[in-house]
DNA sequence: GAGGTCACG
DNA sequence: ACGTACGTGACCTCC
């Protein structure tokens, strides 16, 4: 038989540890985590490393200990525990249960004394012991069989503390370290010891006279000094300390070690647990399988053909996909359901099936979908054209809680308690195991699937009827989607040739300036390897380092920018980066998504993902080709029409968030200043620095700028200061002026905080709601996060639903004049077309016209436009 | 897979 | 005193 190896956790001493290593988590209903999610973390890795065959986690019973008899004033003093803390006890101890770890706690015993008299016992019956705790303290418990860990910084590291390491450090013996905490004593148990003893100078003493006995036995002896005195005069109190500081370990425990057997967590239990707290890293992570619960049993029907008796009026309908990168992966089956009868027709057959393809285009049939887009791209490369979608789970759950959204059916089902169908993962295996299944479980799953769109539609139509939000979801989301689908089948040309023109180029540059920063440097190294060029910089050539992140120097480029005048390679460096980002992300990157097949990439817009209401663009990044600077808004060169005799036509909004925000806080002089088309950075500044329209200079433009970009983002002195490289009191001033010529933007800012408070989140012009479990916070940065994003989302969220309300009513426009121009990308402020060059004036017309009367504010929208052969003439 | 960096609005 | 500007995605290094 192995050896028995007993793990003994202090539950409350960790707790609070992982409580304050960590930020403040929440999971989706609100409850905060940190503490549980880093005990979690830190018992796995201890199961894993150890494997113990017993394990106990001991807490303290109560407020008074026997230990208050001899000192009423023992632990007082402290604070009350963060009430963030307190609520995660019960989850704490769920926790450990599932885990099937024994818990204990002892009325008038703290758990220390728990831990010492069961490692004592164990050590007696020849077992290893491990104790975890982040009370130092224990460290007197370590023998040859008991080793005690004690957490450092963070809560993943740990010291590991045998009478040898303790020896070493101290120069004690673990038995010592009482005598030490008794001279000493221990602020933070409120135990007093001997005044003007720190450890140093315990140290020493005990190193004479080994114990606090021993050493006022031998007092005679010590010379006379300040310190004899204090220790004279303080014997009792230090024999007290030394006593409080004595863990008990004969206390009258009920448990035994018998009781302490582990083998292994419940796993069910613990998944389930994991999965209340949202610790979805976690679930992905472990070893053991998701245990999926029993599925209900379901019936559906594999067929190879369907027929029209097959098809109803209202159906839901699931396309299944291989994975997410729906123009491209393959299609492998359809499922249809009236919650009646469901059929399975994998892909292939599908597409040979008339009815079906009939009845998917017909715009009078109704459809239930997850994730419409997808499948409307997915059906479009065979020829179909999906009409008819009435319900799309994915958008649905995205409006009723943008931080939920995920994209798997059985994960926005889960949100609304539907528990009958199964995730992606559980189904399809993750990493390598990744494989498609055999037909029957294949076909049972997307069946499953369908069914719960089906099931779910009513729950969630009825939610966002609750919330206002249906008119948003129905008349906006929904009718966007098939139109960005649109979008994205059509793609957008990329001149190959361009980019690799440009990519030779730019190897070249890179190949020299590389060669320079060599020698400059003096040697060769990584150059994308921050850490290395970290070295570099501030060891090597000594310059000084500014700022730090996390894991060392930083070489970010505001920092860089400071360095220039320092030393020549730091230009080199900036134009290395700059050139490289440009040939791995937009030469190399852009050419690796361009299709062979039409010359052109199909971006994906991601419609249920920002917290804001904001698209984002994926594979390629359509959102963010360069443009601030020349080299890079070249990359625009290699984007051009699909047809010869067409051009690209570019139109943006001006202003739109400052205008938004003068329409929301109805600022008189916010709301004066666009409705007489002044410049309003200079009309900013002008009111801020008090002077007239032709005294205001380039600097005081830029200023005023950045404070407006302040305003938006929810302003604070510290980021206005490091974004203009001022004193954070000099940013706090122009803030102070800006809100006294803008009352009314002030009173917004402070009414849309409280709001906040009250709701529990913020809307926008449509409705569009973000929650923020974060504004009622204690914790400072969490706080003050949430109330900057209260007041940047509903600017950002608006502007949003303006921009999406243009794009479905460009659509109509544009089918209504019979139009050849196609919408080919939005950018959050700005749509871009491609045109025969004979309806070029015509969309210079009716583009801005239906973009600026999108939605009508109490300020005008104003459009901007140009055209070109390339996306870069478009400026 | 996380962290650092940098591209956009 | 606390330590930040808001919202994204891609690439690179390093563990």
């Amino acid at each position: 038989m192995t050896k028995e190896k007993l793990l003994l956790l202090d539950g409350n001493s960790l707790a609070y540890r992982a409580f304050f290593a960590l930020p403040l988590l929440t999971n989706d209903s609100g409850i905060h985590t940190n503490a549980v999610y880093g005990f979690t973390t830190m018992l796995q890795k201890l199961l894993e490393e150890e494997q113990p065959t017993k394990v106990l986690v001991a807490f303290d019973a109560g407020k008074t200990t026997f230990r208050h008899e001899t000192f009423t004033e023992y632990k007082g003093g402290r604070q009350k525990t963060p009430p963030e803390l307190s609520e995660q006890f019960p989850y704490l101890r769920k926790l450990i249960e599932a885990y099937g770890i024994p818990q204990y706690e002892l009325e008038l015993y703290e758990a220390d004394d728990i831990i010492g008299t069961l490692a004592k016992e164990a050590a007696t019956q020849n077992m290893d012991v491990i104790i975890v705790s982040g009370d130092r303290d224990l460290t007197q418990l370590a023998t040859e069989q008991v080793t005690v860990y004690i957490t450092k910084k963070g809560i993943t590291e740990i010291e590991r503390n045998t009478p040898a390491f303790i020896e070493e450090k101290y120069g004690l013996t673990p038995l010592q370290i009482i005598d030490m905490k008794g001279l000493m004593g221990d602020s933070s148990d409120n135990i007093p010891g001997v005044p003007g003893v720190g450890e140093k100078t315990a140290v020493k003493l005990l190193k004479e006279h080994a114990s606090v006995e021993g050493l006022y036995a031998a007092m005679d002896t010590l010379k006379a000094s300040k310190m004899k005195e204090k220790l004279v005069a303080n014997e009792e109190q230090a024999l007290m300390s030394k006593q409080l500081a004595t863990i008990f370990t004969e206390a009258p425990i009920t448990i035994t070690l018998a009781d302490l057997a582990y083998d292994g967590p419940n796993v069910e239990a613990l998944t389930a647990v994991w999965q209340e707290l949202g610790f979805k890293s976690l679930l992905e992570k472990s070893d053991f399988t998701v245990q999926e619960e029993e599925q209900a049993p379901f019936d559906y029907t594999i067929i190879k053909e369907v027929k029209p008796e097959h098809l109803q009026d209202v159906m839901a309908v699931h396309v299944e996909l291989a994975d997410e990168h729906y123009h491209t992966c393959a299609q492998l089956g359809i499922a249809l359901t009236d919650g009646k009868q469901t059929i399975y027709i994998a892909f292939d057959d599908a597409v040979k099936s008339e009815a079906l393809r009939h009845w998917l285009e017909d715009g009078t049939k109704i459809k239930y979908l997850a994730d419409s887009k997808a499948a409307q791209a997915a059906l479009n490369r065979v020829g179909i054209q999906l009409a008819g979608v009435d319900f799309d789970l994915l958008l649905a759950s995205y409006i009723n809680n943008p931080a939920l959204s995920g994209d798997d059916v059985a994960t926005l089902a889960r949100e609304l308690g539907y528990r009958d169908v199964q995730t992606n993962e559980a189904v399809y295996g993750k990493g390598a195991k990744r494989a498609i299944p055999d037909e029957e479980t294949l076909a049972q799953h997307v069946s499953r699937k369908a069914f719960a769109v089906w099931s779910l539609q009513p729950k969630l139509e009825h939610l966002l009827q609750e919330n206002e939000q249906f008119e948003l979801y129905k008349n906006l989301e929904l009718p966007l989607a098939a139109i960005l689908g649109e979008m994205e089948c059509e793609g957008i040309t990329v001149n190959r040739a361009t980019l690799e023109q440009m990519g030779q180029e730019l190897s070249d540059k890179l190949t020299i300036i590389e060669q320079d920063i060599y020698t400059e440097a003096g040697e060769a190294f990584n150059i994308n390897s921050p850490k290395q060029l970290g070295v570099i910089l501030f060891d090597k050539l000594g310059l000084p380092a500014i700022k730090k992140t996390k894991t060392g120097y930083s070489t970010a480029a505001d920092v860089l920018e400071k360095l220039k005048p320092e030393h020549a390679i730091i230009e080199h460096i900036l134009l290395y980066r700059q050139l490289g980002k440009l040939q791995s992300t937009y030469i190399e990157g852009l050419l690796k998504e361009i299709h062979s097949t039409d010359n052109k990439v199909h971006t994906r817009f991601q419609q249920a993902l920002t917290a804001t209401g904001r698209l984002s663009s994926t594979d390629p990044n359509l959102q963010n080709i360069p443009i601030r600077l020349e080299e890079g808004r070249k990359i625009r060169q290699a984007f051009v029409p699909s047809k010869e005799g067409w051009l690209l036509f570019a139109a943006d909004y001006s202003q739109i968030e400052l205008r938004v925000l003068a329409h929301m806080s109805e600022d008189k002089n916010l709301v004066e200043a666009f409705r007489e088309g002044m410049d309003i950075h200079t009309r900013t500044a002008m009111d801020v620095f008090h002077v007239s329209a032709d005294e205001v200079d380039s600097n005081m433009r830029r200023a005023a700028k950045a404070v407006n970009f302040g305003i938006v983002y929810g302003i604070s002195d510290y980021g206005l200061s490091q974004n203009l490289d001022i004193t954070r009191k000099e940013a706090a001033t122009f803030i102070e002026k800006y809100l006294d010529s803008f009352p009314g933007v002030k009173q917004y800012m402070d009414n849309i905080v409280i709001d906040a408070k009250m709701h529990g989140y913020v809307t926008t012009i449509l409705n569009r709601r973000r929650y923020l479990p974060d504004i009622t916070s204690s914790n400072f940065n969490l706080r003050s996060f949430a109330e900057r994003t209260a007041m940047n989302t509903p600017i950002q969220g608006s502007a949003a639903d303006i921009i999406k309300k243009a794009m479905i009513d460009m659509a109509a426009r544009l089918k209504q004049e019979n139009m050849q121009a196609k919408l080919l990308l939005q950018v959050h402020d700005e749509l871009i077309f491609e045109a025969p060059a004979e309806e070029i004036a015509i969309l210079e017309k009716i583009v801005p016209e239906v973009m600026e009367n999108a939605i009508k504010l109490t300020v005008p929208l104003k459009v901007d436009f140009n055209s070109g052969a390339t996306w870069y003439e478009a400026k």
